[in-house]
DNA sequence: ATACAAAGCTGCACTCGGTGCGAGAATATT
DNA sequence: AATATTCTCGCACCGAGTGCAGCTTTGTAT
């Protein structure tokens, strides 16, 4: 879960401390490489990128790379992972009772659609739907987020019996999301997001909940 | 969509004629490798099966391998590829006339899941847990079953108005399908595939059902 | 401040997956 | 039988990723 720089971490996250000038140049270095591949990929594209030329381009060695980063495809990863878990959760969180789920985690959704219209994040997914492997992890980390939510959900709703059905909230609330977003990505960013995302969760309703059996 | 094995079978199809030796012997190549490298990624792991291995095992060369399979991986995304799409399809255009889409797609999905039970389906899909690489393409090969169902959704309701929702059932579905078969990996094979399935669907319907507003 | 331990950086050599190319063998066509 | 097409193969090559060993930098104890 917690993927790089975690081999020496457990100092800094017990006593929140950071300790010191050693942390502090690492998390310089780790951002520096992500800023750099991130460029990189977004102006010649993910595979014309060479490990060289990130590794140049951050100031370090191709070896030291693979000490911050364990492939080059966790550039991408950890920036599509990067705070989206942890921000749908306080969102999560933050809603007022009396909701069910299916209503906590859309309107938690809608609170951080506004995070999609930047031009950061439409500039990396058109990398990530540039290669059939990118776009495997990309579907990947979509089966993080969903673990991610349906913990949070638990955490909600800490009743067992509710596990099973919590877990189908996540997954299809996350697969909502996914659609919407493509769908706005299609659409050429006419229509602001929050309809996409509205329609996709009154869908699933309408389809799902007439006649449930 | 089509992967492996088209560039000359453009002539198959159309004529549908085996068009003598040469088919053959290819097709007969084509299972032969297929078969080597699911035995060995079953008995050494898929990582600790290296190409040289498969291609000694097949009687081809190295090189030859690139010219039936793309890449390592499509070994076994051609075998969780072959036929189920194929199969769903089959089976959700013989429901009869009267179901609303979500349950054409639950029922054809219990008439499939008979094959779930077999020792390669287990054998293989532990195979394809065994990576993260392995994990990350097994969720997208979800995505490929998704466009597939899809399409298949649209053939049998042609309303361009439906597109939007027929696109969120296929997601759902196959999501609900995917959380029923881990529940039923987890679960040790105790309970039948069928009453995960069961379960699955009805718990959406309850929570996407109840308050729609 | 000095000495020592720990962690970080780097180059080297290596494995493996994957590709382009060209020659030669097998198959199909006339 | 001659020709064209396709298959197979070896070879040279590239990029991703790993293990190792040595060196430098940072942190800590004395």
């Amino acid at each position: 879960m917690c993927g790089i720089a975690c081999q020496n971490a457990g100092m800094d996250i017990v006593s929140s401390k950071p300790s010191g000038l050693r942390a502090r140049k690492r998390q310089e270095t780790l951002e520096r490489i992500a800023e750099t591949g991130l460029r990189l990929f977004s102006r010649n594209g993910y595979e014309a990128t060479t490990l060289d030329a990130i590794a140049e381009g951050a100031g370090i060695s191709r070896r030291t790379f693979f000490h911050y980063f364990k492939s080059k495809e966790e550039i991408l990863l950890d920036w599509q992972l990067r705070g989206f878990s942890a921000s749908l959760r306080k969102a999560v969180l933050a809603q007022p009772a009396g909701k069910v789920p299916v209503e906590v985690v859309r309107d938690a959704m809608l609170m951080l659609s506004v995070g999609f219209r930047t031009q950061e994040f439409i500039s990396i997914d058109r990398v990530l739907r540039s290669s059939e492997t990118l776009k495997a992890r990309k579907q990947a980390t979509y089966g993080l987020h969903e673990q991610a939510l349906y913990a949070t959900l638990m955490e909600r709703w800490p009743d067992p019996d509710r596990g099973a059905t919590l877990r189908l909230v996540a997954m299809a609330s996350l697969g909502a999301m996914r659609l919407a977003i493509e769908a706005w990505i299609q659409a050429g960013g006419d229509r602001p997001v929050d309809s996409f995302l509205h329609a996709a969760f009154d869908g699933l309703a309408s389809e799902f909940g007439k006649p449930s059996r």
